[in-house]
DNA sequence: GAAAGTATGTTGTAATTACAACGTTTCGGA
DNA sequence: TCCGAAACGTTGTAATTACAACATACTTTC
């Protein structure tokens, strides 16, 4: 199991590495991979286990019965996801999890967690709050990518966020044109055919995945 | 100041009254009243007390520089609110915080916490990672809402999980109609427009904020 | 209880988006 | 290098939404 990622992420963050392996045995830690495409969980699943990305990427989505699918989060390797259903294990997941590209995921049983010692487990949920925190403000960041009416306001306020994230007027996306779409919750034609109007005035320029802003 | 409500909470679950005391003290807990329609907090403010109702209730929202709001989730009597920029006190507030009607709000000092007792921290942090954990499914049930493309799919999906709360096909709601329209994202008149068709159509009956799913 | 103010419902038109269909580009094997 | 698949861009039409304007209903205040 590859846990140099793992253990440099603000999970582990105070705890040395004596500390982390009796972690990783206590909460059960299990090393699996996915191929792309590959759906790891699905609305409706009940769990108990965080989720960490080691290498690649997840969706965080919901699949509605007509097939249209709306994209919530995208989770990089160095991420967690699933905390809230684990830390809440009689709640239903409301999403799918999908293996956005080959990748490989470390789960935590968190169950395991009222069994550690309490000055562990004191500051292992303290870590876990600045995770939920963060996550927190990344899912409100999604409703102002989604607030904009039009679909020319929806991509800017995208980009913006990405540019200052980034540190720059230029910069890659991880999203393909559907992705971008679908989490945007516009159409991939109509997103394809404002970016080429974007283009035509001049307010930004881009090839497949790579923005700049003008 | 009314403490019951707030003693009674999430965040002081496993404490006893002495001990909730003392930690209002040193949390430096200050109890405001706001009038309906006051800004209690706006985009860019640098905060760091957790808020909590004790009456009335408050709206999170982000208005553009073209007078346009959303709506991103409504906070009543017993919740709290923001607990993110309370807990990382460098973000600056991506929303405004509205008085929805008369209210009155206790805030707490986070900044605080770190010279609290270890075994009170613990527990307090507990109970803090409870509420950023519900908040969390919270601000993902809105992204659902608002997921469908059509007026109709949005009413539909915001009535049908108010339903499921509240265990019963017929219930009152929060909001009035410019603030449903506002937290679904559509306009006004075609909110009002679309209940009357889906009235005629039999699939609700509503009169003001009262609704029955049939 | 009348008047003023606010909330809600209705309608028509302009603008935008959804959807389908198809052409073009890109990329990875055979 | 050629082929096929997948991703992307373009276009036209139908459907939906935005916006403004106005009508109606409900509330509050004096």
């Amino acid at each position: 199991m590859e846990i140099s990622v793992l253990s440099s992420s603000v999970l582990f963050k105070g705890f040395d590495e004596t500390e982390i392996n009796a972690l990783l045995t206590s909460l059960n830690a299990r090393e699996k991979k996915f191929p792309k495409g590959v759906m790891i969980f699905h609305s409706g699943d009940i769990i108990s286990t965080l989720c960490f990305v080691t290498a690649g990427s997840v969706t965080i989505e919901s699949n509605d019965m007509w097939g249209n699918r709306t994209i919530l989060n995208l989770v990089g390797k160095g991420q967690f996801f699933a905390e809230s259903y684990a830390l809440l294990p009689n709640e239903p997941m409301l999403v799918d999890v999908c293996a956005n590209e080959d990748c490989t995921i470390i789960f935590l049983d968190m169950r395991s967690i009222v069994r550690l010692d309490e000055s562990i487990r004191a500051r292992l949920l303290g870590n876990l709050l600045m995770i939920t925190t963060r996550k927190n403000l990344h899912l409100s960041s999604r409703s102002f990518h989604t607030a904009p009416r039009q679909v020319r306001g929806r991509i800017m306020a995208y980009l913006n966020t990405v540019s200052v994230q980034k540190h720059s007027r230029e910069f890659d996306i991880p999203f393909d044109r559907q992705q971008l779409a679908d989490y945007l919750n516009v159409e991939r034609s109509v997103l394809s055919n404002e970016l080429s109007k974007m283009q035509r005035d001049e307010l930004i320029r881009c090839r497949k995945n790579h923005f700049e802003i003008l």
